[in-house]
DNA sequence: TAATAATTGATAATCATTTTCTTTTGATAA
DNA sequence: TTATCAAAAGAAAATGATTATCAATTATTA
């Protein structure tokens, strides 16, 4: 936790870019939530309780400012608004989501398993692949009941 | 392609739907442009060539219609708006897309390779997997030049 | 301490998508 | 073929997420 704060200090001023209270806050805020991929929005009301003062556009801008950074990304579960996690690419902690048609759950998957397939794609020549999004849609454990 | 025609008239009956002209025509600019992943706007520009009098909110509806008939499906290259593929579950011919960081170019990609993963995931029997989405993202051979 | 650039919050603007509402149209039964 | 009636269309307004604008504030460095 401590580690992604001082590593966040340290790409910030890489870039020229500071570290306020906002950016810190709502670097806790998503730390203090994963695997629930909150959205903007939402990330909004959280960081309220925190630091009531804070504007909805600085969270907008922050979370860019985050992606761009690579310290979170975005995600798109077709639900009207983009979520964002937390970048665990560092430990190479790579994941799936599996998403319920029936509730919206979204479940992570600790497997990756790609590695032929991009071997596959890569061996044309065509394309190099530096990243992969996986989504599988069915029904969740409650939901198939 | 007569045989989606006619495919459509008969998923359209088959729930109370009508087969209108508009709905004809934007099967048909679809299917005119496969592998192109067409936007609503872009739907909407092609069509009024066609036959001006359509309306933005019918090629909405439209594609709604058709997502929930299954013909066709949406797609999300997070270029800000929503892109619609016709799909063709049926001859079990699914297909990834890989998507250059750079030109924003979405290739498709005739491998599927998947069995694997959702073997290994629906093995946990706390998930039944019915689709997937699959991306990859990287660069094309223009871009990595 | 002054100067400079980055950052913020509030608000307005944008843009894709949906809704609303009135008119039109397609399918079916007489 | 025509009358009927729900479904569908078009136009325009509404919505909702995201972005841009701008004046005021704050941090950093000379």
């Amino acid at each position: 936790m401590e580690a992604l704060i001082s590593d966040l200090k340290s790409r910030l001023k890489e870039k020229g870019y500071k570290l306020t209270t906002q950016r810190r806050i709502i670097l806790d805020v998503i730390l203090e939530n994963q695997g629930l991929h909150l959205s903007p929005e939402e990330i909004y009301d959280k960081v309220k309780n925190k630091y009531p003062e804070i504007g909805l556009a600085t969270v907008y801008r922050t979370l860019q400012l985050l992606e761009e950074l690579e310290i979170v990304y975005k995600l798109n579960f077709n639900d009207g608004c983009n979520r964002y996690e937390i970048n665990s690419n560092s430990n190479d902690h790579r994941h799936h989501h599996l998403i319920c048609l029936n509730c919206g759950k979204v479940i992570e998957v600790e497997i990756d398993l790609l590695e032929n397939l991009e071997e596959e794609i890569e061996k044309e020549g065509k394309f190099k692949i530096v990243d992969h999004n996986v989504k599988f849609f069915g029904y969740c454990e409650d939901c198939s009941k």
